[in-house]
DNA sequence: ATGACTATTATGTCTACACATAAGGAGCGC
DNA sequence: GCGCTCCTTATGTGTAGACATAATAGTCAT
């Protein structure tokens, strides 16, 4: 029984990676400048010898890296200025330390379980008489205090963190494997350094410390509350 | 000459919107929870009554907003906790105050061009001799200082922006409409507040003051390097 | 047992086609 | 000129069908 060779009729075809990896070259080193109205997606399509479907999808998703604005009867056009945002991933700071090529180490400096306090319950919409536990422990970076971690955990959502033991591993980390959230709340500020960011964090009083909150909530129900100090000259970086 | 009743085809049709919308729905409020594994794209698409095209993109999207994991073969599965990742709109801060409900009002307070400055050469990579611009201005929000504005513009990548006289409109503006940026640099900290910024934004000195910086570069060349100061107690927030 | 091959399976992607929808633009009445 | 309708056009989205690919699970020989 003979057969006929059989290419693979997929493996030439012109994928809609290698169409977005084109059109971006386009618009960031080619002849697609900004401001530039893009042929229609048929006529791209025909170019790049795929079908319209794969060309949107290219284009789609280079408009969602925000190098493109579409729309309908208008055509594509290259933005002024690709869009502005910028997408920050928050890495453990055990991940960032470590990352950096210093040593990590953990440490819990304070453990208390009691009735949230009225600036909490308002703040994380608790119920009256939520119990939570409040946390403080630092992170270091070759032995240097490198963040301040301060937590408030709804002992109300998590009954099991009453029984957890935060001497050897940080609450985030626990956080992180145990309970996810659907809501989140990030703000960065620029606050002035209090008796507890002098004592760890070796500030004198008064300096400008950068601090993150962040408040986290699943299904409505408040998870955790939480204020990240950082050491001086701390700067939170990213590039796109 | 009679016409049968034509239903539109395509108005009961689900959408992907409206099967990302439930499956959202069945995951932070549903009978999905965290580690759930969910059935195959085909099984889904019979229940919500659509395609497997269509599903997938809806399963695509989900996992794209970070709350489900993808493996072939493995299967479909909801994340413990959705990616950490924050985005962050940039707005003009025209739009950031005028959105807030105040009055917008700006003002130039200095402008200057000369060769750049080593620290700044050597930060931008900027060539040798180059000549830059050098801005500063206040941003008000209903007549009060908010945000305070210095910014060094590369003259040599834009010999039009010394003859740009930024008096009534601030070079942000400007520059978001002339120029586009394909690198970006952006840093968050936390600043002791100096002399420009006890006159301009009201602080006492050494106040922490959040300051944004941002550089911006368009095919390896330096566009921009701006830091903005903030008024007394500003945060950046952003939900998600 | 163990390592190598094979089958199975769920997701990933491409195609061709059709209809939907937003919005620019032409034409018209005033 | 101004505002209105209507046509056209480019993108947006849904369908059925096919093949691609990764990864698991099972099979077989050693």
């Amino acid at each position: 029984m003979t057969m006929e060779p059989q290419v693979d009729p997929m493996l030439d075809r012109t994928t809609y990676r290698e169409v977005m990896a084109e059109i971006l070259h386009r618009i960031t080193d080619g002849p697609w400048g900004p401001g530039t109205l893009l042929p229609g997606e048929i006529e791209l399509a025909e170019e790049f010898g795929c079908s319209r479907t794969t060309m949107n999808r290219a284009l789609r998703e280079v408009t969602e890296q925000g190098f493109l604005d579409r729309r309908r009867k208008a055509g594509t056009r290259v933005r002024m200025a690709p869009l502005r945002q910028a997408r920050f991933e928050m890495p453990l700071v055990r991940a960032e330390i470590e990352k950096a090529g210093a040593s990590y180490r953990y440490a819990l400096l304070a453990r208390d379980s009691l009735p949230a306090p009225d600036w909490l319950r308002a703040r994380m919409r608790l119920p009256a008489g939520a119990r939570v536990l409040h946390l403080v422990c630092v992170h270091f970076a070759d032995g240097i205090a490198f963040q301040l971690e301060d937590r408030w955990i709804n002992a109300r959502a998590l009954p099991q963190v009453l029984k957890q033991d935060f001497t050897a591993t940080g609450p985030n980390e626990w956080l992180v494997a145990t309970v996810p959230f659907s809501e989140v709340e990030l703000s960065f500020m620029a606050c002035a350094a209090d008796a507890m960011a002098v004592d760890q964090l070796g500030h004198a009083p008064g300096d400008p410390v950068f601090t993150v909150e962040r408040a986290t909530w699943w299904q409505s129900e408040a998870i955790t509350l939480v204020r990240l100090s950082h050491r001086k000259g701390y700067r939170m970086t990213t590039r796109y």
